[in-house]
DNA sequence: TATAAATACAACCATTTGGTTGTGCAAGTT
DNA sequence: AACTTGCACAACCAAATGGTTGTATTTATA
């Protein structure tokens, strides 16, 4: 139950999920982001504070708006991690192959 | 904060990541999961329970054991969101490019 | 200068999460 | 029959999560 803040975390939350498509298309203020989210600017801005924790996103200042950008490499890591496990499970009956081509040589 | 059940749900844990990746190499009963885990069979049993409502495993009753299996397809969600995400940011200035290109037709 | 806009910060709250211990029970084993 | 193994269920707990409201601060604008 430690406070853990990587990417997995990051995309966890169907909100973050959505603020991430959003800045897909480009880097927004925080005001555009909260727009039709349903909830509000605080609450956009603690989940902001986790992405920026997780490194999904970096934010700028600029004059009195913040803007927010996504760094979609950050993703690179869930997917690498899918396809090790997809890797593992194509190579789940190996063993037991080279075991069976083994007793079948002797 | 609704209970949420999905597939992002299901491996924002780094034991569920653990858990799936040791059932990546084949099915294992739940005493073989436990193993080298580090936290108790009580744990265990709650995080699988969270990995079922999410459909990334199966469970078979065989005697008195309880064989999991993975279904590592429902990561494929997972990777689908991702490439969207990545198609989208890779169009990101196509909008810009169009406009730029129709005043330079101008 | 007064006002509006964009945001930050803090306190508060209910629920979920991720773990524990303790108990009980069914299925094999000796 | 007695014991061991594998597991389910319940109660309990601290901490994290995901939201709210309320207040203050800075920056731009009329």
């Amino acid at each position: 139950m430690i406070e853990r803040r990587d990417v997995y975390q990051a995309i966890a939350d169907p909100i973050r999920r959505m603020i991430i498509q959003k800045l897909s298309g480009g880097a927004l203020n925080i005001g555009q982001i909260v727009e039709d989210s349903g909830i509000t600017r605080q609450g956009i801005a603690k989940h902001l504070k986790v992405l920026n924790e997780c490194g999904m996103i970096t934010l700028t200042q600029k004059g009195r708006e913040q803007f927010c950008e996504a760094r979609l490499d950050q993703l690179d890591e869930v997917v690498d991690w899918v396809n090790q496990s997809r890797k593992l499970w194509g190579q789940r009956f190996e063993k037991l192959d080279k075991f069976l081509a083994g007793t079948k040589k002797l």
